[in-house]
DNA sequence: CGTATGACGTGCA
DNA sequence: GTGCACGCCATAC
C-alpha cells in the first residue's frame, strides 16, 4: 500500500482507481468510491471522470450499478462498442 | 461560506 | 418493466 494517508484530490484516487481497471473487468461508480475510499461518494466519482477527459482514463469500464451505461466522453455508441470488443457482457 | 450542479443509487407508483 | 423523485458526496463559482 502506498502512502495513502496523504490527503490527495479525491478525484487524483478515482482516477488512479479507473486507470487501474483491467480489461474486460468492469466497475460500476458505487465500486470505484468505495476503492477510492468513500462508499457515498458514487456522485463525486461520476462527477470527476465527467470533468476529467483523460484518454489515458478507461472510463468506459465504469458503468452504474445495475449494468446500465453511463455516458462517455467519446459517445455512449463508442463505449458499448469497446465494452463488447473488450468481452463484456451487455445486459 | 453558501448555493448550484452532476457520466449515480435506491425506492416507490 | 418503466419512469419519477429524493438523497448522497465532491467540486466549482
Amino acid at each position: 500500500m502506498e502512502t495513502r494517508h496523504t490527503k490527495i484530490g479525491f478525484e487524483s484516487r478515482v482516477l488512479k482507481i479507473v486507470s487501474q481497471i483491467p480489461e474486460g473487468q468492469t466497475l460500476s461508480y458505487k465500486d470505484v468510491a468505495v476503492l477510492a475510499g468513500s462508499p457515498h461518494a458514487y456522485r463525486a466519482v461520476g462527477n470527476i471522470l465527467n470533468k476529467n477527459y483523460d484518454l489515458a482514463i478507461p472510463c468506459h469500464r465504469v458503468i452504474h450499478s445495475d449494468g446500465s451505461f453511463g455516458g462517455y466522453n467519446r459517445g455512449e455508441k463508442q463505449k458499448i462498442k469497446i465494452l463488447k470488443k473488450e468481452g463484456v457482457e451487455i445486459t
